[in-house]
RNA sequence: GGCCUCGUAGUACAAUGGAUAGUAUACGAGUUUCCGAAGCUCCAGAUACAGGUUCGAUUCCUGUCGAGGCUACCA
């Protein structure tokens, strides 16, 4: 029977081309996939998948009784073995596939570690995520950032392609200066070895000290009869930073130095920060090596003509032709901006990847930027262009609203996390499932349940929307939850501690599936196909939503039926297929969010 | 002002134009001599408003109201 043989195709599309099939035997015309739906049957009627019948009444001049029964009878009586029953509502034709489909497809993929990933396709993509200021600690939208970016590279793995990961550090300009000015005006030589604290969190207090001299100085000048506009760019610590930037452009030594200092402990606290969540970079970038190239490009555009130079030397390009403003390229005294960096960078990981495509993870605060940096490149003629794709995601905010640096509302990276192991060890301790375990095991049992939950939290959200982050509601272990999950694959790697399936047995069926049991396998039959729509719609949010599904499921299984206690030898054989092809795609799916999934909790 | 995005139960999230709009929390009520109760079962509760396209609209279009973002020689 081929149906039961259809190895890497989807049960939708086996169905579907089973069903243009037999509209071109029947009525003979020829329809496609586009042309009618294939829907998951609702569970208050008969039936596993639904053909729509709606879009086709037309063409074939049918009503849907007559087409639903035409279709249900050919498919039934051609692949018995496939179609075992069928019912017609509204317009709506409701298919049963057999059992002995499901059985097969648990037979054949319940080992499987690997399943649902896709072989390789030869092609590559380039992921740029986290792309972190080297003037102040990670916070909770970079964590949004780098969860998504971390996530996305490992699915779109997963569908087949090669994958880089790519990390920008923005290292120089403006912002940076303002950190280095304030550490020497008011740092007294301190370091992070002096002060014990991490590089990251020391370099951003002078961010902040810069912001409360700035401010300062303001007022005074207000004060004098300055306007505030004119006050904020005449401060002379605002003076010192630019000047700054510009020796730093011209490569003044002893610039250079303290701004190489300042940046390795940044680093430092970056790595500690990283390395906990579990992130990885295949490649770093830095803009003080891009913008380099990006200032080369400007140039050669300006002598394409596709840039031009204001009378004050700052150099600008013209999208007013595309719907656009003009926009700054170049300042006037020469040094770059912040879409010079992009534009180089673009043109170094295409020679370095050539690329079919290049995404950027970055707020979506910075679409226009992103529709800027794209028809510049074309512009400029460089074949990186058509392959930038940017993965826009929402802002992580507060129940309070937008996190404010002034108002102290921002939700540092590092404490997060680390109240979420905190209270992740309570619980467990409360629950007292494991006192057994090793301080080692423990520490990275606490570790996996409390970063799992805030990735989970995080990652459950559709990128693109903007997201509230409610504190006590992450480090919930309930309901829709990574927690839920792990337990869940917990439970199924418990039973199969007690039993593992006879591989040899061969699986009879005479006795019907029981719906729970159905409901897992056509849930497990999907991952593949889940893993493919992520991809596609670059949203880890629909892999976390499936393993929470797929978890759900398999607890109401686990508790309405015995496993290792079956009716029967074959229910316990088709019991234990299910209880570790699902601890196998939980485990899988969570993986693919950077969660992982304990034996035991 | 111009451009873009978003309005779904008290709250937080789902739903390639398809059947009675799913799930979790919070709230009620049950559930452990039985492979893990971080579980399971039951009870309630929502598509901002007004039009339009369609056999069918949370989804597509128009308008109103509301929220956010962008519109920097910041990044």
């Amino acid at each position: 029977m081929q149906s039961l043989k259809c190895g890497g195709m989807s049960i939708t599309s086996t169905i579907q081309t089973a069903v243009i099939t037999a509209l071109e035997q029947l009525y003979n015309q020829s329809f496609s996939a586009k042309d009618f739906q294939i829907n998951q049957t609702k569970p208050e009627f008969e039936g596993d998948y639904t053909v729509v019948l709606f879009t086709l009444l037309k063409p074939l001049r049918l009503s849907p009784d007559v087409l639903g029964n035409a279709l249900g009878n050919h498919l039934t009586q051609t692949q018995p073995s496939f179609f075992c029953g069928f019912n017609v509502i509204k317009g709506f034709l409701n298919l049963t596939v057999a059992d002995e489909y499901w059985g097969t497809l648990l037979n054949n993929n319940y080992q499987n570690k690997g399943y649902g990933r896709k072989s390789n396709r030869g092609k590559t993509i380039v992921v740029e995520y986290a792309s972190p200021n080297t003037n102040k600690p990670l916070h909770l939208g970079h964590l949004r950032n780098i969860f998504l970016g971390w996530s996305i590279s490992e699915i779109l793995k997963a569908d087949g392609y090669d994958v880089v990961k790519a990390c920008i550090a923005n290292d120089r300009g403006i912002h940076i200066c303002k950190s280095m000015v304030a550490w020497q005006k008011f740092g007294h030589g301190a370091t992070p070895e002096s002060t014990g604290m991490k590089g990251d969190h020391f370099v951003g207090d002078y961010y902040v000290l810069f912001g409360k001299a700035h401010k300062e100085e303001i007022q005074e000048l207000t004060a004098g009869g300055m306007s505030e506009e004119e006050a904020e760019k005449e401060a002379p610590i605002m003076k010192a930073a630019q000047q700054m930037l510009v020796d730093w452009e011209a490569g003044k030594p002893e610039v250079i130095a303290l701004w190489k200092k300042m940046n390795s402990w940044v680093y430092a606290g970056f790595d500690v920060t990283y390395k906990r969540i579990g992130s990885d970079f295949d490649k770093m970038y830095y803009e003080s090596d891009t913008y380099i190239l990006g200032k080369k490009l400007v140039e050669e555009g300006l002598q394409k003509g596709v840039f031009y130079k204001k009378d004050d030397n700052s150099v600008w390009v013209d999208l007013t032709g595309d719907g656009l403003d003009e926009k700054i390229v170049q300042r006037k005294d020469g040094t770059a901006v912040y879409i010079t960096q992009d534009i180089g960078l673009a043109v170094e990981k295409y020679e370095a990847y050539h690329y079919n495509q290049s995404i950027y993870v970055v707020g979506d605060e910075q679409n226009y930027h992103f529709k800027v940096l794209q028809l510049i490149c074309q512009k400029l003629g460089l074949p990186s262009s058509d392959g930038i794709y940017h993965l826009s995601y929402g802002m992580v905010e507060l129940p309070s609203g937008r996190m404010k640096t002034r108002e102290g509302t921002v939700v540092d990276a590092d404490d997060i996390m680390d109240e979420m192991i905190k209270v992740a060890a309570q619980k467990t301790e409360e629950l007292g499932k494991v006192k057994d375990f090793t301080a080692n095991e423990l520490d990275k049992l606490y570790n996996t349940i409390g970063l799992g939950a805030l990735k989970f939290f995080i990652l459950r959200v559709d990128p693109k929307k903007r997201m509230i982050f409610n504190p006590e509601e992450s480090i919930d272990f309930h309901g829709f939850t990574a927690s839920f999950v792990q337990f869940s694959h917990a439970r199924a790697s418990a039973i199969l501690r007690n039993e593992q399936p006879n591989h040899h047995w061969s699986l009879q069926y005479n006795e019907p599936l029981l719906s729970l049991e159905k409901d897992l396998i056509i849930l497990l039959e999907q991952y593949p196909a889940i893993i493919q729509q992520a991809a596609a719609e670059h949203n880890p949010a629909v892999i976390v939503n499936f393993s929470y599904d797929l978890a759900k499921t398999f607890n109401s299984f686990v508790t309405e039926h015995r496993v290792l206690k079956a009716e029967t030898e074959n229910k316990k054989q088709v019991r234990l297929r299910i209880c570790e092809m699902t601890a196998n795609v939980i485990a899988s799916g969570l993986a693919l969010a950077g969660i992982e999934a304990p034996e035991r909790m």
